[in-house]
RNA sequence: GGCGGUAUCGUCUAGGGGACUAGGACACGGCCCUCUCAAGGCUGGAACACGGGUUCGAAUCCCGUUACCGCUACCA
């Protein structure tokens, strides 16, 4: 396509989190730039102190970094572009593009007003336009505040959207817009543009929210005389209710994915086809790696999509149940030894264990932290018994003793403690005492692990080894002789 | 209100004039597997917003209507 390599950008505003919208423009201009060798660049459009924060600027690095979308060049600060962003409205000026207007905030809200009362929509009527020059050196000479309008040209503004297709908007349509404050600062369009033509950007793919932006925004560059870029408007991302993403839905920022349990590899998968398919047929599951490949402008939907919180969880079951145990186990420790029952030291020493508790595990489960209640009593000398699962198994405790207690002696004399051997006695156990299978299974289930469901058993009594499953088994005969005794 | 955008199963989507009795995935139901729970396999219900055109033929092209979304600040 271009011969150039593309220069493509993430311009979040620090005054949140990393919300999971933002998480997917920055996504899809990542893939592109590594997709076509371009570059990935970043910046921080700080200009609105008042609701920009050190630490929203944190959670932006921390959550793309999280994702693994590592931006190249130095990180760019808006706010500190303003000496450039200043020049830049002088030159309008100089050139004649733009104008002093010293309306005050408070008059034009009272114009606005009536206009609306009036049914009409508001549009500054240029009145400052109109001012003698000596009018306006005079006021300038006095002090007088004002801000710095952009003079809209006639005639009409389109371009081509690399997502939708040719787009354009009347002039008359767009007021003649603040491109600086009466305290020298910019406003968001003017910054923007000023900001792009200094980074080179070649590609501006961001929100569709921005669509009305992009008539002023060309007008802007076509006034500073500098070459346009590329516009790529992507679609929204809705609640289940189909209103946008805000925070009555729950989960918003990509951090609370991650807290959730959720792996960056399912979530970038997950947003990606939010608003982009490959098309045809295609494996919904895929790397980055695969991503990346299969990423084009083309596949770009323009409809918005509904962000379902089910796939997602889906989604990573896939991606959790594809990892590398390794890495499941990298993710997995530091969980479960802050929840208390190990330490890092233990499972280093007993690696070969531990991953095969986690390969036994992470099928089950779709969310990382699900993992740890489920491994619990696994790392526990006594077993802490589910009541439900008590009273759905044990209902008949006088009968199901002695048959534990086969079951224990049956298991006590296998010259090994292996899977098969395992099963094929205690199936002929099961046989010989006239039970089926699950009514020897599903009561001894619950005197290994506590718990209704679990694992495979015969996984179960490997992971937990012969001694501690021999003494589970007699610890459980004894409760029921209890229960028994207790009638 | 004005301007702009969008419209295929509940949701994510395939589809780019005949291959569509509209395919896949999530979710939901059933069956299989089975010591439980998952995973996996099979299977069921479920959609082209509406109305006009264009055409031999429209989910696909055009127009209108409706609905929804966005913008409409000295916010970004």
């Amino acid at each position: 396509m271009s011969a150039s390599p593309l220069r493509l950008r993430f311009a979040p505003s620090p005054t949140g989190y990393l919300h999971v919208g933002g998480a997917r423009t920055a996504l899809f201009n990542w893939l592109l730039a590594r997709k076509t060798g371009g570059k990935f660049l970043l910046r921080i459009e700080d200009t609105d102190k008042a609701r920009s924060t050190d630490e929203s600027t944190r959670a932006i690095f921390e959550g793309l970094t999280w994702l693994g979308l590592d931006w190249d060049e130095e990180v760019v600060f808006q706010g500190a572009n303003l000496d450039r962003h200043r020049a830049d409205a002088e030159r309008l000026l100089a050139t004649g593009k733009a104008y002093r207007c010293f309306c005050t905030a408070e008059e034009l809200q009272t114009r606005r007003a009536a206009a609306e009362a009036a049914g009409g929509a508001f549009v500054y009527d240029r009145r400052c336009d109109a001012l003698p020059k000596d009018e306006i050196a005079r006021r300038v000479e006095a002090g007088h505040a004002f801000v710095v309008r952009f003079r809209v040209p006639a005639g009409d503004t389109s371009w081509d959207d690399l997502v939708h297709e040719r787009i354009t908007f009347p002039n008359k349509d767009i007021d003649d817009f603040v491109i600086l404050r009466s305290d020298g600062t910019p406003i968001y369009n003017h910054a923007v543009v000023s900001d792009d033509i200094a980074m080179g950007i070649t590609l501006v793919m961001r929100g569709d929210d921005h669509i009305s932006n992009t008539p002023k925004q060309i007008l802007l560059y076509e006034a500073l005389g500098a070459a346009l870029p590329r516009f790529g408007h992507l679609p929204m991302i809705h609640g289940t209710d189909g209103k946008k993403l805000s925070k009555r839905h729950g989960a918003t920022a990509v951090g609370d994915y991650q807290h959730l349990g959720i792996l960056p590899q399912a979530m970038v998968n997950f947003l990606a086809l939010l608003g982009w398919s490959p098309g045809g047929e295609f494996e919904e599951v895929m790397t980055m790696e695969r991503l990346v490949a299969a990423f084009s402008t083309d596949g770009l939907l323009r409809k918005a999509s509904v962000f379902d919180p089910k796939k997602l969880e889906w989604m990573n079951g896939q991606h959790l149940a594809r990892l590398p145990i390794a890495e499941v186990a990298a993710r997995v420790t530091p969980l479960v030894v802050a929840a208390g029952y190990t330490t890092e030291a233990d499972l280093e020493a007993r690696r070969e264990w531990w991953h095969t508790l986690l390969e036994l595990l992470r099928v089950r489960v779709r969310l990382l932290d699900e993992i740890v209640p489920m491994a619990e009593t696994y790392f526990r000398e006594a077993v802490t018994y589910d009541p439900d699962a008590v009273a759905k198994q044990w209902k008949d405790p006088a009968a199901l003793g002695p048959l534990l207690a086969a079951t224990r002696e049956t298991l006590a004399a296998l010259p090994t403690w292996e899977a098969a051997p395992m099963e094929a006695q205690l199936r002929a156990l099961a046989e010989q005492k006239g039970v089926g299978t699950g009514k020897l299974f599903q009561p001894l289930r619950v005197a290994l692990t506590g718990q209704a469901t679990s694992p495979g058993l015969f996984d179960v009594m490997l992971v937990l080894g012969r001694e501690r499953s021999l003494a589970r088994v007699r610890a459980a005969e004894q409760v029921l002789a209890g229960m028994v005794a207790a009638g």
